[in-house]
DNA sequence: AGAGTGACATATT
DNA sequence: CAATATGCCACTC
């Protein structure tokens, strides 16, 4: 049991071609005001990571967060985000367009 | 123990 | 719109 294993239950219901953000993953997690947490978790997930859409996560600008520490992964997550329909215009996605609209009674 | 850091967010200027 | 300030908290020296 991973200790941010409730970060991960959220981000692996965001739905093909769709995104979620730091704060809204932090927030349906049960952890409010922690994005950095959510961006801290999802670098650190190690075995899961196969399986959880972590490509979706973006932040509140609809931007993919760049960082060196990611190795590329950041270009790697656009691309993917690309490949499921997601259009890019000066280096940002449309959240009104893309983010997901979770049901709210599964969560608190 | 305390300072620095970071896949962030929001408010302010 | 961009830059800055502040809040946030786990983690690393």
């Amino acid at each position: 049991m991973s200790k941010y294993q409730k970060i991960y239950d959220v981000v692996r219901q965001i739905p093909y071609g769709q995104v979620a953000t730091y704060g809204q993953v932090a927030e349906l997690a049960g952890l409010p005001r922690q994005a950095r947490l959510v961006g801290y978790a999802l670098f650190r997930s190690t075995d899961n990571i196969l399986e959880i859409p972590w490509h979706r996560v973006v932040n509140a600008k609809g931007e993919v967060s760049m960082s060196p520490v990611r190795e590329g992964m950041d270009y790697v997550q656009r691309s993917r985000l690309e490949a499921e329909g997601i259009e890019f215009r000066s280096d940002r996605l449309s959240l009104n367009r893309h983010r997901w609209q979770p049901d709210l009674t599964q969560f608190g």
